[in-house]
DNA sequence: GTCTATAATAGGATAGAC
DNA sequence: GTCTATCCTATTATAGAC
């Protein structure tokens, strides 16, 4: 057989996410998307009967899951709460590694909106948010001030992969995550 | 005479502006561009004969010629520094509003790259960062520490923007530059 | 399921009249 | 300086063979 093994639905999910992180949704074209995943456009079509838009609804979707899962182990997770936000910080710091990629749903919020899109961007920060939110009231940060230290925390994130990118500056997104820890558990009990 | 008044060249680049900062670069055609303006699309050619991406350069231009003023008015101002860093605060919001809009520079470093354009995306966040290490190295904020401030606020800024957009909740601007402006002065002298 | 081939359209850009 | 008309390429998307 010759045939080269097919390439599980997964691993086309992971392929379509990392173009759609290098380059954006709205510079990201079907035949980069082909490229990236060794199928040709009509097989892309094939798996994704909607075009781009579905793909990377697809992606956003596999992110939420594993987003999920990782929650899901944190919570479950015996252990202090600043300990279990440690944990959590860890996987996002494994995804986002140096910050030069993009994250799909942050790109989401600032390409031109698709139907059923600005849903899914908004229950990924809300799911992001909730987690903080969580970790910090066990922590005995009040609610609002909590919901404030979340928000400020994503938005960190988001911006500093934006910086990043724009001072080309790999070191940026490490140090500005550092930081934002700190302030993300000051004054805690 | 019945011709309508010529649309000056600052009115055209304001125009672009605001269609650049509607839906970013790769989202936003030259017929969109056209629109924007009321001009077709060889007439824009004749303003811009590289383009798309002329236009957006001289946009980045303009923007920065108009923070150049901006700075050159806190700096020449008497007062202390954190009153001069208010009035720059000031600028700033103005420019942003609800935060719903994007950064043309911000958005640019998150876009399919061109020539020419990275250089300017980074002279910009180079600037602005610039202004408040000054400010701040001013009230006594050591070299280093005030780097990294800077950097926290401009990239809490972008990500405000950000989330601003993806949970389609224009308060989050404010909210987040009002708490930024509050972590960049703490505990100065 | 994957491909080749092709359609249909949108996007960027130019020529040349006025 | 602005326009109409046009060109060329890229892009999205589909048909249908294997």
């Amino acid at each position: 057989m010759a045939r080269p093994a097919t390439v599980s639905r997964e691993e086309v999910l992971d392929r379509l996410q990392k173009a759609f992180r290098a380059c954006g949704y709205d510079a990201t074209s079907l035949a980069d998307l082909a490229e990236a995943t060794g199928l040709k456009k009509a097989s892309l079509y094939h798996y994704f009967p909607g075009g781009k838009r579905e793909m990377v609804l697809a992606v956003v979707d596999k992110v939420m899951q594993e987003f999920a899962a990782a929650v899901a182990r944190e919570h479950e997770m015996s252990g202090s709460a600043e300990k279990r936000l440690d944990l959590f910080f860890q996987v996002l710091l494994d995804y986002f590694g140096t910050g030069e990629e993009l994250c799909v749903i942050g790109n989401l919020a600032v390409s031109s909106e698709l139907p059923g899109v600005a849903g899914a961007v908004a229950s990924g920060f809300s799911a992001w948010m909730n987690v903080l939110v969580r970790c910090l009231r066990e922590m005995g940060v009040p609610k609002e001030e909590a919901r404030m230290r979340a928000l400020e925390a994503v938005a960190l994130f988001q911006g500093s992969i934006v910086l990043t990118r724009g001072l080309n500056d790999p070191r940026i997104f490490r140090q500005l995550i550092k930081r934002m820890r700190v302030r993300l558990l000051s004054d805690v009990s």
